[in-house]
Parts: C-alpha cells; structure tokens; sequence
DNA sequence: CTGAAAGCGCTAACAC
DNA sequence: GTGTTAGCGCTTTCAG
C-alpha cells in the first residue's frame, strides 16, 4: 500500500500490471517498438489510468540533463516579447525556461545579485543559458562559471565583448542606414543623429545614419552622443540651419527630444522629423523601427537547439542579425519649404 | 581520478578533506554547528577551492521539495510586472520561477496548450503556482491534476471559480468608486461607465462605479456592457444631455473611446472626461489608475511562501485586494459649463 | 562529533 | 521481449 498522496510513480505501474519496472520505463519512454502490443497497450492503459506523469528530476538526475534553459534577460517592455519568443519556441521542443533576471535587491550588489542568479541557474543544471548583457564588460568571474561548466551561451541584443558566443540581435547598421534613407526620401538634409557612446546597439546605429547620410547628394550630418548631448542638441536647434531630421537611437531618446522640442516651440513634424526605435508605443504616432523581438527570442531559442545538438562547443559561433522595420507615424514628414 | 570536465559534487570534497561524504553534506547544507571547528572550516575552503556547487537535482529529488514554482501568467504588458514582482520576492527566499505561460502555438488548441503546460509544471515537481486565469470558467480537468497532487495554486488578477484559492489582486470596487468620485468632484453628473460582462473585474468595477455615482447628489449614471456596446456609446453621445464623465474598465477601451469621441468631433476633456484602468501608457496623458502591479507579484509570492510553511491546505483561503492609485492627467477636467 | 547504509524515481548495461 | 542490477548526487536515519 502506498503512501496517501504519494505521486504514481514507474513501480506502481509495474506492480498493476505484473510486469517489471524496466519494461514500464522503457516502453513510456518511447522505446514502444521493442515490446509485444498487448504489453504496450496494458502499460500504456494503466499508466492513464493511474494518471501517471514522469518525474523529471528523477530522469535528469540519471541523465544529466535537465531540458531547462536559463534566461538571464529584462522582464519588462521590449524583452518582455524576446522572452516570449524563447519560451514559445523552447516549449514546442519539450524545453522550460527558468528566469533568470537579475533582480533589484535592496540588500546586495549589483554584482552578487548577478552572480547569485548564475549559480541558481547552475545549481539547478540548466541546460543552457539565454542571455542579454546587462553590460558590455560583464564581469569575467561569473562568466567563467558557465564556460567551465560547458553550459552553451547565446547572447541576445548586445554582443558579449569578453567571450566570443552565438548571439541574436537586430541588424543595428542597417536601421541607422534605413532611418537616414527615410529622411533623405522625404527632403531633408541636414541630418543629426542622437545616440550614446558607451552602448554598442548605438554606435551602430549611428555608424550606419552617418554612413547612408554620406551617400546622399548635398546631405550634411552632425552626430551628439554621450554627457552633454542635450546641451548641443539645444545650442544647435537656435540655429537658423538647424537640422530638420532627427534620428534618435531610441523610443526613449525620441521621446525626450520631442518633449524639449515642443517646450522650444520647435513643431514636429512641421518644423522637424523624428525617428526613434524600438516601436515600444512609448509616444503616440512616433515613426520608429519594429525590431521584431519575439523573432529574435526565437532566434536564440533556435540557435540554442542547434547548438546542442551539433553538441560542438568548439565550432565557430553563430552570428544572426534581423532586420528591423521602419513604420513611418506620425512624427516624419517633409521638411519646411 | 575523476572523467575530465565532470561536475564537482561531494564526494569530491570527501576525498580531498579525508572526511565521510556525509559529513560533508551536513556542514554544507548548514548543520554545521554539530561539527568541530576545524572539521568545518577544512571543508569549507575545500568546497570554495573546488569551486563545487550543490546539485539541486539530486537534493530535490530526496527531499521531494524543489524550490521551483510555476508561473501560468501572460508575460507581456501589464503582467510583466507582475511576473517581475514574483521573481524578485521568490528569489530572495531561494525559489527559481519556470514560465509556464501557455503560448500560442499554430499546431494545438487553447485547451491542449494549457493542459501541455500544467503537464510540464507537474513533471517538473514545481512547490507550487501562481496562476492568472485565462477564463473564468477554467476547465476542471487542468485544475484536478494540479489540487490532486496538492500543489499550492495562487490565484492573481481574477478570482477562480471552481476553487477556492489564495488570491491577490486590485480592489477592483475601490477602482469604480474612485473614478466616480473623481468625476463628481470635478462637477461632473451625467456618469457613464463602459464595460463587459463576462470578466469580473469589469463586472466588479462598475459596480462601485455605480455605487458611488448613486450617492452623488443629482448625479444620473448609465452602463454598457457586452456586445453592441459601442453601437449604444455612439447613439447615446448624439444626445443633448450626452454624459460628460466616462469611467472605461481598462486603458484599451479608453483608448478606442477616445479615437472614436475624437472621429465623432467630440473634444476631451473639454467636452467630455474620459478615465481607463491599468496605467498602461497606451494612449499618452490618459487619466487612469496605477494597479501596482509589481506589489501584486510581490504580495501572491509571498502568499506562497506564507501557505507553504502553514503547510495547511485545509486553512481558508486568504483573499487580497490591493488598492490602485488615480493618476490625474489630461483626459478628465471640469465638464463644459 | 563522525560515518555506513539506504534510498529518492528513474535509465542504461547487460543478461536470459 | 523481458528482467536484473547498478547508480545518478544527494539527504537522512541510525549507529557508533
């Protein structure tokens, strides 16, 4: 008799139907071919019967593996969707995802905190680890507990500068080149680009604007990152030659400068054009670049199963960038006459 | 001599330190008053040497307990500050979070999904899960696999109702109330509330709505609710005596109202004062309410943790409402004069 | 204070 | 086709 509330378990299965628990194992394992169907059927029948589940932590103990993959990514926003796009497309292969996310302790560091999350992650033997930077210089020390432990690590977003890793992101160059090319079409050549130095995701963005801006014909463009930009984003826009299309690295950025722009007196999109990116609807009817994060966690998602199933740590990583699209609103327009 | 690259677990230790493997398991696993000083610290310092990290797996499966709960929460939006909420507070107390969101998958109905999720969970011994229901009406057979087996179940945002839960949510009463109020206070007196009728938290809304607008001296309120309601929204605006202060259930429906009041040439707040629910910055400047949502997580986790040790599943039920906050902005104003 | 032995639920090698 | 045995890494009696 067992226990009252005890979870069904192989041995019980085994014991109903008279047959041994290997056979039970073996046979609810998929290893159906090898057995007589009338045994096939009885185990299967009893095992619905009883409402028997597999106990995962039993099979990965023996197995080591777990079919769990970590992510260490933002809850909120934009990854919020990145999220979705892992966990949707790890689920259909029999993956769970546990997060990850650095919380905001009161108690500790930002470094503990990241660490303790890695050693969850470790301690619970996930299989593999999805991650977006939180910073560009991560810590050498918790990275070195994944890459000794051999745990595959796909880096979203932003690329890891220390470890060379398959990474999924957007194709940043190209949004920069496209938002420059959007303006150019529409009229504009005095062109400015807001973006910030010390974030990889910027730098190429801004890289791409300047570039695209370069190619158009009597085409003029400035470019304000890192402290102090407001300053010459404000001292620039008194000008009479002021730049009349903008593009903002970010929904966050463009929608800072708006707000200043209005409190100029500065009309958007009368008077200037604003281009942001990210599509996170933080202002109305801002033109701005959808980055298909969902795309992107199923990228890494995919990624991540390619990997472990070439199961060669030593081949040389996988580097995707999809392209972002432009979704013109309301905040570009021609310039003034 | 170890196979190369094998975790280090620890019998490691033992073997190095010259002590039993069961002394070791019970300094690292915190009873190490009962051991000499110096036995501990040896141990101590051959585990950090080591770098070794305790197999979760291993101590899950023996002690039946794994620290794990399950999330069946939307991950997007508003529920991902929720969703943040429960992470941050479990992961202070040693629990991980698994996403058992149901995704939409193009192969499998709803009710399949849902059920494959609850499978996932079970397997995977979660303690216990917090749940926001998808419909009201949840089918019965998910919830027997989970009340058999006697996990924990968390309700959050709408009540269960088939079973009786711990529950944390918005005190959604309170909400309907204080939009009428605000309203009221602002002059207004023709009170309209649009809602549904098949979720409960709409439902519950609007009740305080009407509650509270009934104790306003001459203050008349009507009420919309289920199909054809906008059909009734735009016949009862044509009017003369058209209400002035709207209450929507939540920021998407006041943002449909909006776009449509604007089409209509209605002015607001000029002409009429609209106010939403879930501050979800959809529609920029919209008056509505701060559900606080993160303190929602918070509070369901730690629900959890509090059931867990009662260990009492027979003990009633605690219910949570959280109040929600009025933040005034653009959309409401005194009524035209 | 410390250790030997049993066993959590399952899978995998190797018999028959 | 089916059963026996060993053991994944750990905790937990129970015995010194």
């Amino acid at each position: 008799m067992r226990k009252q509330g005890a979870a069904v378990g192989l041995r019980d299965i085994a014991e109903m139907t008279g047959v041994s628990l290997t056979t039970v194992s073996k046979i609810l394992g998929g290893k159906d071919k090898l057995f007589a169907d009338a045994t096939v059927a009885r185990i299967r029948q009893a095992a619905q019967q009883l409402n028997y589940r597999p106990n995962a932590i039993a099979r990965n103990l023996r197995c080591g593996r777990t079919r769990t993959v970590g992510a260490m990514i933002p809850l909120i926003g934009y990854f919020s969707h990145v999220l979705s796009g892992i966990h949707s497309t790890l689920f259909e292969h029999g993956y769970a995802v546990i997060i990850g996310t650095p919380p905001k302790l009161n108690t500790a560091s930002d470094d503990q905190t990241e660490a303790q999350v890695i050693h969850q992650l470790i301690e619970r033997n996930v299989d593999g680890i999805i991650l977006r930077p939180s910073s560009e210089q991560f810590e050498r020390a918790y990275f070195d507990e994944i890459w000794q432990r051999n745990v595959p690590l796909i880096a979203i977003d932003r690329e890891l500068s220390l470890f060379k890793t398959d990474f999924v992101g957007t194709d940043d160059e190209a949004i920069g080149a496209a938002a420059a090319r959007h303006l150019a079409d529409l009229g504009h050549r005095r062109l400015l680009f807001i973006g910030r130095d010390d974030v990889q995701t910027a730098e190429l963005r801004g890289l791409g604007f300047r570039c695209a801006a370069g190619e158009v014909e009597g085409a003029s463009c400035a470019h304000f990152v890192g402290a102090g930009q407001w300053q010459e984003v404000a001292s620039v826009m008194q000008r009479d030659d002021r730049p009349t299309g903008i593009f903002c690295y970010s929904d966050a950025v463009a929608e800072r400068l708006i707000t200043r722009l209005q409190e100029w007196g500065v009309r958007v999109p009368e008077d200037v054009s604003v281009i942001g990116a990210g599509n996170t609807k933080m202002v109305r009817e801002l033109t701005t670049f959808d980055q298909q994060p969902y795309e992107i966690g199923k990228g890494a998602a995919q990624l991540y199963l390619k990997r472990i199933n070439e199961d060669t740590r030593a081949a040389s990583p996988t580097i995707i960038r999809l392209p972002a699209i432009l979704i013109p609103r309301a905040t570009t327009a021609p310039p003034p006459a």
